[in-house]
DNA sequence: CGGTTAGTTGACTTCATTCAATAGAGGTGG
DNA sequence: CCACCTCTATTGAATGAAGTCAACTAACCG
């Protein structure tokens, strides 16, 4: 089940035998979670962070006037809430979208991991800076892209997120989400991406029922969202 | 000129006599910038990571259809470009908004400290994902709050983020922003801003003239925007 | 096969943008 | 000190993107 994480950390540096071996023998605990289930909630202080093996899970927040918005999606190989072992309280809460499986493991654990390996300390640390680099992302979209745009953004980062764990091939993929579920990640409304979505079906762009998507038109996706996957750093970068 | 980082840290955390020693014996060296002055442009690579003494940072995305979005501010205590030091490749551009001066520190030493000194990356990490839950809270702001309750929301968090540094007093301090700035933060037109602006003054919720604002009413700014300080972690936490 | 959830559609509204013109504030050189 | 320039702020009118409301249909599920 740490395979995923492994793969993640080399899609982006490097890892020696030694630190992959320190990584198998932590006393990570397996945790299976089913769809709509509250992993962490807001202001809760969890004692383990857990990284996504299998599934969909979601940040989520609320609005005072009520609007949902959901600030990030995970796909297996991300250490979800691997901010709760340095912040403590949550600020946000943690939703599954789907059920999956967890790897949960103490932060009394990654203390001394860190300590001792602290060369680890900074590969997990740039992975929670990429998380950050994905938020600056999704401000941009939101605060200068239009709709249509946003989607297939949104689109474009999934499927490069989802091929680069295995889980999409031929710009196919599935993400358990409704067209609520979308809206609330797009900061739009639910007939609105209906509209949407609608308007890019007709287009030929893409072909999304229920939780299947398949990306028709690649080129002409990338192009509308003006995607650029460097924020992703999913370049190999020599950490010492 | 670390007197800021120091107190920003033990805001949010405590400092043991030998941590706090270590940290003014690193060989920082002064930098001045002034206003409009790129610290670091998107796809460059810094060798050394800065700390902002004096003077409000921006980072800033340009979408591809022209509009400005301002991804975060940084405020003096800062240490705005840490991530450079393990993402290595910029993904946006730091830009000044004002003169003001660094303290910059190469990443090799930051390296060697880190080694030498497990919790102080720690806390440093902590920052950065206090970086990231700001982030979010921006998020949710651009997804799902009015023209209206963005600005409040944003001034609150200025006046809080100002005031835990000592730059802000009786809900009065200086951000070096034009309105085209602020539209630019808040994912708005500078058109919509003045009028939103104008609305505030009107009802004397805010004095706002050049750089200088003084919050007028902070109870009813707090509940326009639905603020909660929560997400900016200011609470002292137990690292170990 | 009824009941529930998710998706679709149309009409209307609204918040915010765009465009364009005007007014003001600050800085600079003659 | 004033004329001039530039940047910033302000205003109005027209437009547009997206939201809201409400009804309806399709899909799913026990």
């Amino acid at each position: 089940m740490i395979e995923r994480l492994i793969r993640n950390l080399e899609e982006r540096s490097y890892l020696s035998d030694a630190e992959r071996a320190v990584l198998y023998a932590l006393p990570w605990v397996r945790v299976t979670f089913s769809a709509e289930d509250e992993l962490a909630r807001f202001s809760d202080r969890p004692n383990r962070s857990n990284l996504l093996v299998s599934g969909l899970v979601a940040r989520v927040r609320h609005a005072p006037s009520g609007g949902r918005q959901i600030l990030a999606l995970h796909v297996p190989g991300d250490f979800v809430d691997l901010q709760s072992f340095l912040l403590k309280e949550m600020d946000h809460t943690l939703t599954a979208m789907s059920h999956g499986e967890l790897a949960a493991i103490a932060h009394a654990d990654l203390t001394i991991l860190f300590n001792e390996h602290p060369r680890l300390s900074r590969l997990l640390w740039r992975l929670s800076l990429i998380d950050a680099s994905i938020h600056r992302e999704w401000i941009l979209g939101l605060g200068r892209l239009t709709a249509p745009e946003r989607m297939a953004h949104l689109l474009c980062e999934l499927c490069f997120r989802l091929g680069k764990v295995g889980l999409a091939a031929d710009h196919k993929f599935e993400v358990p989400m409704s067209q609520v579920d979308w809206s609330d990640v797009l900061g739009l409304s639910n007939v609105h991406v209906n509209r949407v979505l609608q308007d890019m079906r007709q287009k030929q762009l893409i072909n999304l029922r229920g939780k299947h998507i398949q990306i028709l038109n690649w080129p002409e996706l990338m192009s509308l969202a003006g995607f650029d996957p460097h924020y992703l750093h999913f370049d190999k970068a020599e950490i010492r």
